[in-house]
Formats: structure tokens, C-alpha cells, sequence
DNA sequence: GTAGGGTTAAGT
DNA sequence: ACTTAACCCTAC
């Protein structure tokens, strides 16, 4: 009738973004009651937030626009013997917090510096305390959102589609992909590994070209160095998990393993 | 109150 | 015609 649909806009999702960070997924009423993000979400329902963040959540994980078959995936919790769609990383239940503060009452100053990516995505894993390891999708979110990243559609569509092997990438990605995931013979933890990768790639050059400034340089080519220890730290995960070996967060974060 | 499935409108 | 996103319904 009057408003058939009612688009969510950006600050909308923003602060949907954040209110999961600092509630979690789940607290769809206490972030839609939070007086920090209330003001923004006072149209939004409990039920719409969890809707956008499904939509959210999906459209970051896997596309169906290529494939017609629908993966069967995201809901193999325990009896998965072989590696599962979820990294392998699994957080010590005691004491996981070594790099990032649980929550903060006000609102936290970002840092001015470029973060490491490996810090990054064990933050991601640390707060997530999802006790299977996190989705893929949700640990690439967190980072994004906690450190304005934009990476939408760029990173995530070729994070799960065409990648597999550099010497094989370049034909029928379309059906190798499709074959592969049917397979199950693509790597979680690599994949998980080398979409954070080309997020940083993806940062690199969005802030490149976003920022004139020529701190930002030297910041770039920081980040480039992390990234190259981050392939590394990739590469020595993709062997532990694929062995189906169990790493806490605190090995990863001291490369105790 | 939340999660999941289903429906429908809008965009391509 | 197909995909995506917002909305609605129901079970837990």
C-alpha cells in the first residue's frame, strides 16, 4: 500500500552491524532497544534485524546466483568427520582474550593505525567464541565491520567461487567450482584464509585510491608485509586443519604449532 | 523473543 | 525469467 517495501539504508545497517558486535547475533531486541542504535532502528523490528542480518550473513557466505544446486551447508554441527565448512579454530574456553577488549560501554577510538590482518581475524574468532569456529562469512563481517572495511560483493564473490588453485584458475571456473563444492575438496580454513587475504588486498587498493594522503603509503605497504605473513600463517593452518588437528586461538595468535 | 521457512515486491 | 531483499507466519 503506501510503502510496499521499506529499504534498509545504510546507517540502518551500520548500526545493525555494530549493534551485532556489541550484543551478538541473537540480541535482535536488546540492540533494537540499545539507545545507541534505538534512534536509527526505531523502525526496524526485532524480526527485521534478524532478517537483515540473515540477508546479511548469506549474501556474504555463498551466492546461489551460479549454481541452481543448493549447497547443503551451512548446518553440519557435530557428526561431520572430515573437515567441515567451518574453520577448524577452536577457542580456548577459559582465557581468549588477549588482543581485543569484550566490550566497551561508549564508543571505542578506532585505531589510528592499520591493524595486522592475523590479529584481525583471531579478534573476529576471540569475540565471535563460536566454539566450532566461525563461519567464514561471519569472521570476514566482523572484521569489516570493526574495521571499516567496505568489501561487499568484490571480495565475497570470489572469495567461495573460482579459487582454488593459482595454475587452475584461469577456465571453466564455473564448473571445477561447482564440482569442487559438491566435493567438499575445497579447503575451509584456506578459504577462510585467503578471502581475509583479499580483504586486505581489497582494503589496499580501495584505500589507495580513497585516500590521497601520503601517510597512507606507508600504511599500504605496512599492510602488504602483514599480508605475506598472513599467507604464511594461512599455509600452516590449511596443513594442521587438513590433518584434522584442533588449534586454540592462543597457538594461532603465538604461532605455537 | 528468536530461528527458520515461506511469500512477495523490486531490480536486473 | 531469475535473483535479491524485505516482509510475514509459525514453531520452539
Amino acid at each position: 500500500m503506501g510503502a510496499p517495501k521499506q529499504k534498509w539504508t545504510s546507517e540502518e545497517e551500520e548500526a545493525l552491524r555494530r549493534g551485532v558486535l556489541k550484543h551478538g547475533a541473537g540480541k535482535w531486541r536488546t540492540i533494537q532497544k540499545d539507545p545507541e542504535f534505538s534512534p536509527v532502528l526505531s523502525s526496524r523490528s526485532n524480526i527485521d534485524l534478524k532478517d537483515k542480518w540473515r540477508n546479511l550473513s548469506f549474501s556474504a557466505s555463498g551466492l546461489g546466483s551460479r549454481d541452481k544446486l543448493r549447497v547443503p551447508r551451512p548446518k553440519a554441527p557435530s557428526s561431520s568427520p572430515s573437515p567441515s565448512p567451518q574453520l577448524l579454530l577452536l577457542s580456548a574456553p577459559n582465557n581468549v582474550a588477549e588482543a581485543s577488549p569484550p566490550e566497551d560501554c561508549e564508543k571505542s577510538p578506532q585505531d589510528d593505525k592499520t591493524p595486522s590482518p592475523n590479529s584481525m581475524i583471531l579478534e573476529a574468532l576471540d569475540e565471535l567464541k563460536e566454539p566450532n569456529g566461525s563461519e567464514v562469512a561471519t569472521i570476514c563481517n566482523f572484521i569489516e565491520i570493526d574495521k571499516s572495511y567496505k568489501l561487499t560483493d568484490s571480495y565475497a564473490k570470489r572469495a567461495l567461487a573460482p579459487m582454488k588453485d593459482p595454475s587452475l584458475k584461469k577456465k571453466d571456473s564455473a564448473k571445477s567450482s561447482k564440482a569442487a563444492k559438491g566435493l567438499g575438496q575445497l579447503s575451509p580454513a584456506l578459504d577462510a584464509a585467503e578471502a581475509a587475504a583479499m580483504k586486505v588486498a581489497d582494503a589496499e587498493a580501495k584505500s589507495h585510491l580513497a585516500n590521497e594522503h601520503m601517510m597512507e603509503v606507508e600504511r599500504i605497504g605496512k599492510m602488504a608485509e602483514e599480508t605475506e605473513s598472513l599467507l604464511e600463517l594461512a599455509s600452516e593452518l590449511y596443513e594442521r586443519c587438513s590433518r584434522g588437528e584442533a588449534l586454540t586461538i592462543l597457538q594461532v595468535a603465538h604461532r605455537e604449532f
